[in-house]
DNA sequence: ACAAGCCATGGACGATATCGACCGTAAGAT
DNA sequence: ATCTTACGGTCGATATCGTCCATGGCTTGT
């Protein structure tokens, strides 16, 4: 992990379709030994995945929902339970397990309010949950997958230190 | 938007590596019409880009804060001026207007609550803000950029309607 | 019956990925 | 002062894919 691999991933997690070719030409290296950094990249597991981004409003889940859920049930079979049954929902984005008033929050895509509610009642029937908030964004101003590589460690794993 | 756009769709969502060849397999098609609908599909938006996901551990932001913002400002200047600033912070990966108590909510990833810390002074540095608010994160449970595709719309665009 | 739309097949071209081999160099270690 | 290690650069060979023809066949709507 030094300043070369941070800008490759900088540069893959905004475009994967880039070409090696590019991305060397980018970072300032020949392709080879660019094509070799990001092999290692993906053997080490620093890049977990390449998915394509849909576009919401074209598949009509245009609107966002944040569902904060308190519960009573604080054993452990009870959250496996629950964690598999949210795995299903395929509307449920994003599910935490929170620190505070709330125990779980979770971010829901729907059309509209009235598929959230028929949501809404699905998920209650099938979850005990002593008790559920939902606030809806009105717009989403700013949503990305790339994570912040500044906080990177060097990790002087070979022997990589460029000045 | 078919079942089988549905189904090309669903799979890229998971793994935009599959080769065209692939993706004909697992729909049921020989690669020439399937490359076709994948092109289309990007021509017409649906597919808006592919990137790579990288590890969040492996980059040293395990961290997830909900940030909840109230302000006292409500015209479009200040939203802008708002906006355009934390779209700067590389932390925040996530930013909704919202309707109800709260006016912003944000997911903020970071290292640590130290570095969380030393993020949140930048931020009040930087803006007027009425009221904060933070939530820690103790588990992601679920955390998908595969949107549901069970609600896109058949549009009979050319003429496409299989049984 | 006819036309339109979609599929399958096959093939061709070119871009790229994917290596392997070899050399040069700079920094660290002994 | 060497020896070693860890890069990077270059060259080159394969092979896989993407990309895009052209053709023919099947089904469906009018």
């Amino acid at each position: 992990m030094d300043d070369i691999d941070r800008k490759i991933l900088g540069l893959l997690q905004k475009d994967a379709t880039l070409s090696t070719a590019e991305i060397a030409e980018a970072v300032g290296l020949s392709t080879t030994p660019c094509w070799r950094r990001i092999q290692i990249l993906e053997q080490e597991g620093y890049i977990t995945r390449r998915v394509a981004l849909v576009d919401r409003n074209k598949v009509n889940v245009p609107l966002d929902v944040f569902v904060a859920v308190r519960t009573n049930e604080h054993n452990w079979d009870w959250l496996d339970e629950f964690a598999r049954l949210i795995c299903e929902f395929p509307e449920v984005v994003e599910l935490y397990r929170m620190s505070g008033e709330i125990d779980y929050l979770m971010r829901v895509v729907v059309p509209d309010m009235a598929a959230y509610d028929a949501f809404y009642k699905k998920l209650i029937s099938k979850v005990q949950l002593s008790d559920v908030s939902s606030s809806f964004a009105m717009e989403r101003i700013k949503y990305t997958t790339a994570l912040p590589l500044d906080y990177a460690l060097e990790e002087t794993r070979g022997r990589r230190r460029r000045s």
